[in-house]
DNA sequence: GTGAAAGCGCTAACAG
DNA sequence: CTGTTAGCGCTTTCAC
């Protein structure tokens, strides 16, 4: 069979032989300068460069991968929703990895879905990844009642603790208890005698996350926790909670899990007549592009989608690289608040009774990162 | 060099071999089992997957990238943000290719990305793929003038007319114009004398399209083109573009090129005392999940994210599997408009004047989708 | 229906 | 610093 007439692939795509022959060069030095392995002179790598851009030459990435042994590629199992918590990741995760070298594989997972998660690491295996992220994981029920997958490759899981068995499984951005409490010590700051919570489904990690830190946080102040009124995410759900509590004269002040849900929630109390901050006060989770200028700017907590991505990514492509090394540490991702105007002191009382301020003063992270602009809710370009 | 001290790769990991010996059989009859092809007994094939699943055989995709010269993975190149748009486009396409039996690699371009969209498809060629799928391009500014690329794969492009050269350049999505038009019927048919628009960054395509179907429609019904704002999809644009507008009596009508330029608007004109709906109409793009729990409600254009990655999608596969076979006709997708609360009629006129108003309901497409919950903006479940 | 042989284009090991 | 020799694990071609 001559050359050219190779089976699949473009017929006339030059190879590495062929860019050698060119330079006057053996193939191995073309896969030499293209590895950018030392012991190359000068001279040689400037001929074989030329060559190489002369016939177009572009390596292929199959063979490479049969004879090394490795794709150079991560594969990301994602939830396949526009939720702007996991999009974000998803952005940060290949922003993330554009400098690594490695390429990215996307399955996405949906809720119900019966091969879930399991099914989407299998496929991803299939390809050959180098390693895999898995982006906030919700939990299945599962027939068997466990993931016996098998996985050999590192695993890096965002936003959760790990439910899968790799040699080596990473975490990263799993810190969303702290950052609910700041947003419920926001709250008892402002003299709220107790908060209630709007929480995502609890299927998902980073809803009871976010839970645990509100609730921790109400019994530390020794409050009353109230009665968890459960959404889906979404603003419809939130206006349907909004619908029941608005009814319920004793609540002053709410932290909802996301803020697609304290919108609806807003929506809803403003319809029954209940003003936000002036009676009830909200606080989000996430801080959408639009938090700043709905009505009234939502107080809200930003997540470090980007540092979360970037430091699981460095970890995890150390993890591949170095498989006998230790795994790199985790370093906590930074925790903010953004006050705007969605949170006030409660209603039927003037000012703050004092020692309900002072209880949450002491207490670290209250009211961080309340910058000055948007302190007022005044809409000014978020990050 | 012994079996198991292979390189690279799980050393443990069984090859298609030792099925066959398992098996009983050559080791083509076990390639033949997994590509499903015919003239294969019942028997023998039972006898390959019993013992392919006892050692826990899986096919190495490299070896047959390489062998075959398919890599069965499509890319996507799609601009790195978490904007609705792009992110909805994304999901749809996963979605869309997870029955087709390929995989999917992505690659973002940042706004300024110094390679561009180029260098994000060339990564794409590098990395070996079947066909590419250009999610919503943005004109760049070349040095040289023009793309060059030589791309050898079947391309798609979501959102746009294409703007590479590629042996089948397939198009999906690129009706915005007709939703803009949509909309700004919808404006006129209220009796507003003109509509204002505030477009999208006029490097997007998208927002080229959006801006020409109102511009189109206002001349249509010679009516004033007002002056152009210019926002960049954010909310905070929006905003910024609304203190400018509030400022003008004339305006009664806009028409924002997405939802978040929308919800900064509103913000903007209500901080100015003006009104929505009563003093301004303001009409959206895209329905973003909040859309209906924002105040007001807002009157948008949902975008049908999924029926254009689906049926683009399909034309692709079309075009990879079958290189000779004339490309699948594109059919357009559904257009629609919800009614909300953010448009009423405009002020100074107790009911709109005859004339307006048949102009406006004659014209086709007018008040389409206008559906009956969501009509008075009571927020129910948006899809 | 099934098998044997011959690569796909590259990297790994070792020799110079 | 550079070249030679073997494969990586499949699919393809062609024979049986």
């Amino acid at each position: 069979m001559t050359r050219g007439t190779g089976r699949g692939g473009n017929p006339a795509a030059p190879r590495s032989v062929d860019v050698a022959r060119l330079a006057g060069v053996s193939q191995k030095t073309v896969s030499r300068v293209f590895n950018d392995e030392q012991y190359v002179s000068a001279d040689v790598r400037r001929r074989v460069l030329e060559a190489a851009e002369e016939l177009g030459y572009r390596r292929n990435n199959a063979a490479r991968a049969l004879a090394s042994g490795r794709t150079r590629s991560i594969g990301v199992v994602t939830l396949g929703t526009a939720l702007y918590g996991p999009a974000s990741l998803l952005m940060g995760v290949e922003r993330a990895l554009r400098d690594t070298g490695y390429a990215l594989r996307v399955v996405n997972t949906m809720e119900g879905d019966p091969a879930g998660i399991a099914g989407a690491v299998d496929s991803l295996l299939d390809q050959g990844v180098d390693g895999i992220v898995i982006s906030e994981p919700i939990d299945e029920q599962k027939t068997d009642g466990g993931v016996a997958l098998r996985v050999d490759v590192p695993v890096l899981v965002l936003g959760a603790p790990s439910p899968v068995g790799a040699p080596t499984v990473l975490t990263a951005g799993d810190g969303a208890d702290l950052m609910a409490r700041i947003a419920t010590e926001h709250l008892l700051s402002l003299g709220h005698v107790t908060v209630h919570h709007l929480a995502g489904p609890q299927r998902w990690y980073a809803a009871r996350d976010r839970l645990d830190g509100w609730r921790t946080t109400l019994a530390a102040h020794g409050r009353a926790v109230p009665a968890v009124v459960e959404g889906d995410w979404s603003a419809a759900s939130g206006y349907a909670a909004g619908r029941l509590l608005a009814s319920d004269a004793a609540v002053t002040a709410v932290f909802a899990a996301n803020d697609d849900m304290a919108i609806g929630l807003i929506r809803a109390l403003t319809e029954a007549g209940r003003r936000v901050p002036e009676d009830v006060s909200v606080v989000g989770f996430d801080d959408i592009p639009v938090a700043a200028y709905v009505t009234p700017p939502l107080t809200t907590v930003p997540q470090p989608f980007d540092a979360v991505a970037q430091e699981g990514l460095k970890r995890l492509v150390h993890a591949i690289e170095n498989p006998h090394a230790d795994p790199l540490p985790a370093s906590d991702p930074p925790v903010d608040l953004l006050v705007r105007s969605s949170t006030a002191p409660p209603p039927n009382r003037t000012t703050p009774a004092r020692g309900e301020r002072s209880a949450a003063t002491n207490s670290p992270g209250a009211d961080t990162g309340a910058t000055g602009p948007q302190a007022n809710g005044g809409p000014s370009t978020p990050h």
